[in-house]
DNA sequence: TGAGTCCGTAAACATCCGCTTACATAAGTA
DNA sequence: TACTTATGTAAGCGGATGTTTACGGACTCA
């Protein structure tokens, strides 16, 4: 999980997890889109693919890549443990300081 | 968002982020729970302050951090909306991939 | 088999990160 | 005022990261 929240943090990773969740493409495809080199969207590949956020498959010499839904579930779903019922709990209090300070000062 | 992101990417700061989101807690507190310096904590409270993911709060010397829910909201919100649709749609892409290929199989 | 295409790996580089130690600043207290 | 406590800032170090160019390996097609 945290191999997948190191993959996500880098913008370019980002954009281009952006890019193979709407189809399947290739390594040049990528590069092409994203304006970098080929080497470059290769080693990107590398840790989102340890990270379990995109599949391979290959046809040919391409190098077929698209996301991995239950890679990226799995990170929805630690994302919801981490912060847990703590976050509900402070949205709620943090309301209710607001409406005390707005009700000392009006 | 960016810095969000990166904020969270960090297990150190994701274990001081833990710790806030339970009570609101000193620089020093912090520092002897992580077994990190002073400064370090410091830092990384920087980070998360950037982020919008702490807020601060002082007190004679000490300057006392707990978590935001505003900014864990938004990253909510963010990660929610930047897979989107798509998730979804992925998921019940494999699931019915999954089944054709036990179908064929079996 | 050989040429061409697509991709990954290696090496090198600059930059960024997390941490430490040393010092500076601010608030409380005698 | 001087002393203590709590925190932040500066400088520096080692290691990780993102990128490029150069090279090697795998596949296709004639």
């Amino acid at each position: 999980m945290e191999a997948a929240l190191k993959a996500i943090a880098a913008p370019r990773r980002r954009e281009l997890l952006r890019l193979v969740l709407e189809r399947e493409l290739a390594v040049g495809e990528i590069a092409s889109e994203l304006e970098i080199s080929g080497p470059a969207v290769s080693q990107h590949l590398v840790v989102l693919k340890e990270a379990g956020l995109v599949d391979e498959r290959r046809n040919g010499t391409r190098h077929l890549y698209r996301a991995r839904p239950q890679g990226l579930e799995e990170l929805r779903a630690y994302l919801e443990a981490f912060w847990g019922d703590r976050l509900e709990a402070l949205k709620r209090e943090a309301e209710r300081e607001e409406r005390s300070m707005r009700d000392e000062h009006d």
